[in-house]
DNA sequence: CATGAATGAGTTTTCATTCAT
DNA sequence: AATGAATGAAAACTCATTCAT
């Protein structure tokens, strides 16, 4: 009883931790988190936090991964039965719907020349299909808009890679702009996506 | 008369704190970048910069600002007799290994959410081609094109930024993760150009 | 009855928590003792030791004590058929080779001017032979050498003082320099002792 | 003029920091140096030692050996028309009067493995003769010596070490056990310096 | 008896900035 | 105009110890 209290308790305050953390992260970026801003904010005392985390770097790994993770995996549920190009569509926007709303965690993550970050978040190597499941549904639309007759053949990983990579250009830049109206995000966004679908057809 | 020399003498020793703070910056990126470092390199005491900027978030700013446009103009001689399509495809390339070559500076203006920095930066904004003349070409070109009957008749302002944000992203991220390889990073420009330009046909 | 096998069990934890420290000493010296260390190779966590030793210092020192006895006593059996010059050469090597094994624990202990650790460690207070029985060895065999008119009669206690000095020298030397090789460890020993046995003699 | 003070007022502050700093390793021990003790007995804030020293180990290399160097230069001028065995004689005990005077010193630099500090302070290398002139004495009385038929011919090298390691044994000793009285030092110090004379006679 | 959370003072180092000279 | 001494706050991290549970 006692023991399954204390460690939910210890699972509460590292969740604290990342919670405080990404906030920081979120609202003045990755530069401006330090422990001792999380134990300021905490009301602990600066060495308390390595009782739950062995370093900063674990703290800030921890966060990328774990919320990274939520960011991209809520972005998931499009596929279903829509023909390949219109699901190509829905799922580039509905990544850049959902990234917008994490906007300086994204920045912080996507923007990273760390080797632990870019772990998780490099794309363009060869071979990152097996690495990048969430890369799956992109190749496999394309694959599947190929044998349609709706896509040109090609070499799919590469295509998904210039496709994610102008899909990425116009994310980073409205979350760098900031300032950009709903409606001509719209617009931006479905010019691109226009552009990218025609450029992929036979 | 003696004034004009010092002021000649104050604006050439600014310049060279300006160069010497760029090539750190270029070499080792913004986190490098410190007065000490500046002030070791060229043979000054550390206070004596103050005589010429008043921070060294001014001494960024400056850089950003005065170098990046060295670096944007760099790009231009775009050349005239080719295509359309040849033209687009060549000055984005151009873009890309120009940029990659200042990717550390290039990275610290691009990825800044600054205002000043936007202020020279911002390409999303509606009404943009009056404040970037380096748009002008790629816009110009989409004209060109159009009248050709090679592209088909489109929002020009917008189509550019929509093609200039995809080209962005595939720039952005060939610097992020730096360790992809040349012949990888022709294929995805070519790729994405290809697929860009494809997409711009009637 | 329960109370004894409390006090067993106690005794037990004590050792336990004694033969880890003093590995630790041995393995990567004093500085690389803490507490965390010792409990988390005990799997179990900081605060228990202390309810078995009341601080730090306190386990340095019962180490200290307790194992240094175990270090000098392993070297006695230096047999005794020997003729006593004999004798004393090979119970220097012994030692030094003996003490060169645990050479950090011996460092922290010999090299310690802590009152409780000299309480152990003195030898060179007049009347030392009373409570250092290693020493009678020494004196013993110096003893028997003057009678069989080998060595030139003397002040016993002194010349042992003088003698285990010298070994202690180059004892100290060779583990406080380390890198020094085989041979010429020996080369150092058996010319130190010649010049010592031969200064012994009538 | 006011270049030439200012120097000579940096020059002064060093000299303060290597004082303090020698004080307290003096009273205290090499572990008991830090930034903070320095800095706060000079009343100054503790980033300004780095305008004199570029990091801790950089004052703890001066010291010892700027200040090792005084206690050993301090012992020099022994020589003269002596004859070989009381030349040695009387640099030995002058060699362990003068060290005793500044046995904290002397201990924290002898006793340390480190290898900036074995730099100065390694005895037992073969070869070292040439990396020790303070050796060159030593040597050059045997040399004398055995032309002299004093001493048995002999490795005057390995000679030499194994005497000078003998010296520092009792030395070290006197240092650690501190309540040695005044005869009986003299008493020890005779003793081992007659047995080791004696063992070098042919 | 044992836990493990929490502390608080400690460590070295970096750096932009100020200011008397 | 230029120096360079000095600051003070900041950084990450360590560790012996205490104490409620």
């Amino acid at each position: 009883m006692s023991r399954k209290r204390q460690q939910q308790h210890s699972e509460e305050i590292k969740s604290r931790i990342l919670d405080i953390s990404q906030r920081i992260i979120s609202e003045e970026g990755l530069e401006a988190l330090s422990i001792r801003r999380i134990t300021n904010e905490m009301g602990y005392s600066s060495g308390s936090i390595y009782h739950y985390f062995k370093s900063k770097d674990d703290i800030i790994l921890c966060i990328l991964q774990e919320r990274y993770q939520k960011i991209i995996n809520a972005v998931r549920p499009i596929d279903t039965g829509l023909p390949p190009d219109e699901l190509i569509r829905t799922s580039m926007k509905g990544y850049i719907y959902n990234c917008l709303e994490w906007s300086s965690l994204y920045k912080a993550m996507m923007f990273s020349s760390s080797p632990q970050v870019l772990e998780i978040t490099a794309v363009l190597e060869e071979g990152i299909l097996e690495k990048r499941p969430a890369f799956g549904g992109l190749i496999k639309a394309l694959e599947t808009g190929i044998s349609a007759g709706i896509f040109e053949p090609c070499n799919t990983e590469l295509t998904a890679q210039a496709l994610w990579s102008a899909m990425f250009g116009l994310l980073s830049r409205l979350i760098i702009e900031q300032t950009i109206s709903q409606e001509h995000r719209d617009n931006l966004m479905n010019r691109q996506i226009d552009i990218l679908l025609k450029g992929l057809r036979p």
